[in-house]
DNA sequence: CTGAAAGCGCTTACAG
DNA sequence: CTGAAAGCGCTTACAG
């Protein structure tokens, strides 16, 4: 096909210019899709770009115009279900929108002041690199970030529910988890369970919105509120958690934060000889790939990780082109997914009750 | 801190020069740093640098020096846990070394021409943004886009166990899974199984290296060799492949590509009424997070995705800067992890036999 | 509709 | 050790 004779530096506009016998201005305007063009210069250039294999380099495109048409995220984890359908859902949007996505994981941090440094430091790498930040702020690390990130660089935050409705400055998007740990909570007492207690995600809040769901839903009907075990994001927390729960024969159901903590419990349930749902129900919350074909299967609360980041990167475009000023909102609402893991209390068959 | 007058544009090397009261070629200097400065000259630009909140523009960079620091990784998927595991393992490297990293996921791939256009688009889009390319080559999709690459730009491919030896001439890492693959069946057949049956990821070749390392234990052992199921990634295709298995009374021992097949064969298993591993054995590969929390917990491979990924930035970081020609090799050797779902054949404990 | 000029913020030789 | 010049490949007004 393309029959240049050396294969040094790869084509420029000039070259393009050259050959097609215009200006280089001209091929910079077709390449833009600027209107003023003669169709048939036009097309000349459009097929001397195709022959040569001309493509616009990235770096002169951002220096010149000032716009990058990047974006990177900035985020705690990308091997937890949840951080990476988010990041799948940006990068879906953002591809279809000629957006490149970076990832940048925020280290580890440790509450420390060492953490906030590697914090500010990770988002200043991606504030250069990048037009625009996505943070998912789920986590302690992630809402470090969120504060972190000078006024001047577009953004927008993958939160948790704002506590109170954020004012119209607060490019955020989010999902009603507090509605649906709310739900959640509900469906078991519903059930018949006296209370229930709940294995928490570490927060980004000093209470946590699927905290405070799983509350509200305590009080409104009036039942004890056991202190929340605090876990951490993975089946491990859980499990020790559960333990915990096990010996407790008081406890008959019990809310987690997540799917990996409910697996997690679930297995330290089994281990200790009770039954579930029969003596005792699990709900998770995410409602992750494996969540439906473990055994029992999972009652869980799905949550459209993949719309939320859909959602977060089409802010973050209005943001970077300032069209319409796009109000914070819920993304989408959670749904309740019922399958085995939750029942009536006391039962070994909760059909007979 | 910066009591700069007016918030315009942030500041260039020009700004710092002035207020340092030197050229800007020396801020240059510093900043790439260059030995012949002198240590005064050097302190106070630095001091300046600091004051003012100076921050290279990368574009500029990137421009004038005709290298990027970024890399961008071509995935087929960013949810799945080995392939997210390898992202995180690339960008830990890649952080450490100060390079920006890139994500863009080919679309599904179903094997007409479209997806070939598809793919070749993502390489083009991926190789201007980037310096250099990680593909991760475990899927058709991914295989496509791994010789869709122009030679010019610096790649490096994660890639199942190659066939035959790769040349010199092949910038790819891997882990040996088909000597897990050998591995994870012979420990079946040394319990005692008369043979192993398999259900298969997707492949990037024709066979498939896993499905190649399950036959040739099988033909050491002088086995029947029954043909492979061929799943998808998921617990779903898992799940489908495991109600045809548990039909036939003759099978005794499964091995799953992946884990998560291994947990939808799993609960065909259960749901099935046949006992693991009581009657029959099942075993995975992957080692993912919640593979050690499942009823009964899985016996599986682990593979060491994160070094992986790490391994293959260190290719990419060697290539681009033409130091040594690093030579393809394997990363890592998987091992066998040993829990509950695997035991001799025909009897409900084991320990009996 | 199209061309010539200046400039984006750096780096890279080249002088001194 | 440090400065002046040219250039990386584009875009953005400004002319015509």
């Amino acid at each position: 096909m393309s029959v240049t004779g050396h294969t040094s530096r790869p084509p420029s506009i000039r070259d393009v210019a050259t050959a097609a016998g215009v200006s280089y201005q001209t091929v910079s305007r077709v390449i833009n899709d600027h209107p003023s063009v003669r169709p048939s210069t036009r097309e000349r250039v459009l097929a001397t770009i195709a022959e040569l294999g001309f493509r616009r380099s990235a770096a002169a495109h951002a220096l010149a115009s000032g716009r990058t048409r990047a974006l990177t995220v900035l985020s705690a984890n990308t091997t937890l279900y949840g951080y990476a359908a988010i990041l799948q859902g940006i990068e879906e949007a953002a591809r279809a929108a000629s957006f490149a996505v970076g990832i940048s994981v925020l280290e580890v941090s440790d509450g420390t002041d060492g953490a906030d440094d590697a914090v500010r430091r990770a988002v200043e790498t991606a504030a250069d690199a990048a037009g625009g930040l996505i943070v998912i702020a789920y986590d302690p690390g992630g809402v470090r970030a969120l504060t972190a990130v000078p006024a001047r660089v577009p953004m927008v935050g993958v939160v948790e529910t704002p506590a109170e409705p954020p004012g119209p400055g607060s490019p955020w998007v989010w999902t009603d988890d507090r509605a649906a740990a709310r739900d959640a909570t509900r469906h078991l007492l519903d059930l018949g369970h006296r209370t229930v207690h709940y294995v928490s995600i570490p927060s980004s809040t000093h209470t946590g919105q699927r905290t405070a769901g799983w509350r509200d839903a305590l009080r409104a009907a009036g039942a004890p509120e056991p202190a929340p075990l605090a876990g951490s994001w993975d089946p491990a927390s859980g499990h020790a958690a559960g333990r915990r729960l096990a010996r407790d024969p008081d406890v008959t159901a019990i809310l987690c934060g997540n799917d990996d903590l409910a697996l997690g419990v679930l297995r330290a349930l089994h281990e200790a000889g009770r039954a579930v749902p029969g003596e005792v129900s699990v709900v998770g919350f995410d409602d992750a790939p494996h969540s439906a074909y473990t055994t029992p299967s999972l009652t869980t609360v799905r949550l459209d990780f993949a719309g939320l980041g859909r959602a977060a990167f089409a802010l973050l475009h209005s943001v970077i082109e300032q069209d319409a000023p796009v109000d914070p909102h819920p993304v989408s609402t959670p749904e309740l997914v019922v399958r085995e893991s939750a029942g009536p209390p006391g039962g070994r068959d909760p059909a007979l009750r």
